[in-house]
DNA sequence: ATTCGTGTTTCAAA
DNA sequence: GTTTGAAACACGAA
């Protein structure tokens, strides 16, 4: 979503046509200042105009997408071209308006840690992202302040590439090297997969699921065919292959 | 007809 | 310090 809005925004005049005002945190903005840098930190998307920055955050069911809505329109970003609409069913997300003075601070104080992606990381990262904890492995990878943009679904699918039960405690965990290959290699395919005018979310009508365990309870396993199993983790869904991953 | 569950984060409390 | 649970919200499915 951030590689589309870089190129539908351009860097001509950005407006905010707000439609629900719950979507937006802080004051609203000025019109028309000229966008200079569209960029992601976690699962936030930065777009930095003159004097500010707009965070956009899509939480579980929001998305941008050019196309005329199907969906729960909540605001619309206004630019000399074609209006990107930003959908949300459950109006979870939000927009944070901020000066652009206040943007560092504004990160800082999330307490992010550093990115899995697009630079490959080593084994001895991840196990050292991680260290210290002593709760299961999946909920770990969850951790925004460990390693910063990794989800639900994400988490179950590394555990199953890399052949790990999900609930086996961090510091009992062998395939370091297993999880960092898979982390970035499932990374890559899923943004790969999503690209394109609009992102698809499993749950939605007629969406399919481009997922190997995640949203599969009860189905075959890819790899051996045995019953996938869903079971919570830090009322969380967690999905996985008993036989593959000892699960 | 209620209850459940949901690509998330934050805050309080155990 | 670490881990868990509830809340913000809407709505289809059980």
């Amino acid at each position: 979503m951030t590689r589309n809005l870089r190129a539908w925004l351009g860097d001509g005049p950005l407006s905010l046509d707000l439609v629900d005002t719950r979507l937006l945190r802080g004051t609203l903005p000025e019109d028309a200042q000229a966008v200079r840098k569209v960029w992601r930190r976690a699962k936030y998307c930065v777009i930095e105009r003159e004097n500010d920055a707009w965070v956009l955050h899509f939480r579980m069911t929001g998305k941008v997408v050019l196309e005329r809505p199907g969906g729960k329109l909540r605001a619309r970003l206004l630019t000399l071209g074609t209006p990107v609409h930003f959908l949300d069913a459950r109006c979870l997300g939000e927009l944070v308006v901020l000066p652009r003075a206040e943007l560092k601070a504004h990160f800082q104080a999330k307490h992010l840690g550093p990115e899995p992606f697009p630079e490959p990381q080593s084994a001895a990262w991840w196990e050292e992202r991680l260290h210290g904890l002593r709760g299961a492995l999946k909920p770990a990878l969850m951790r925004q302040d460990r390693i910063a943009g990794l989800g639900n679904i994400a988490a179950s699918e590394i555990c199953f590439r890399a052949g790990v039960d999900p609930r086996t405690l961090v510091p009992q965990v062998q395939s370091w090297d297993r999880i960092a290959d898979e982390a970035w290699a499932f990374l890559h395919e899923v943004i790969e997969q999503e690209s394109g005018p609009e992102i698809h979310y499993v749950n939605e009508a007629g969406s399919s699921n481009p997922f190997q365990v995640y949203g599969r309870a009860g189905e075959d396993c890819p790899r051996c065919g045995a019953p996938i199993q869903r079971f919570l983790q830090s009322a969380r869904s967690t999905f996985a292959c008993p036989r593959c991953q000892g699960a």
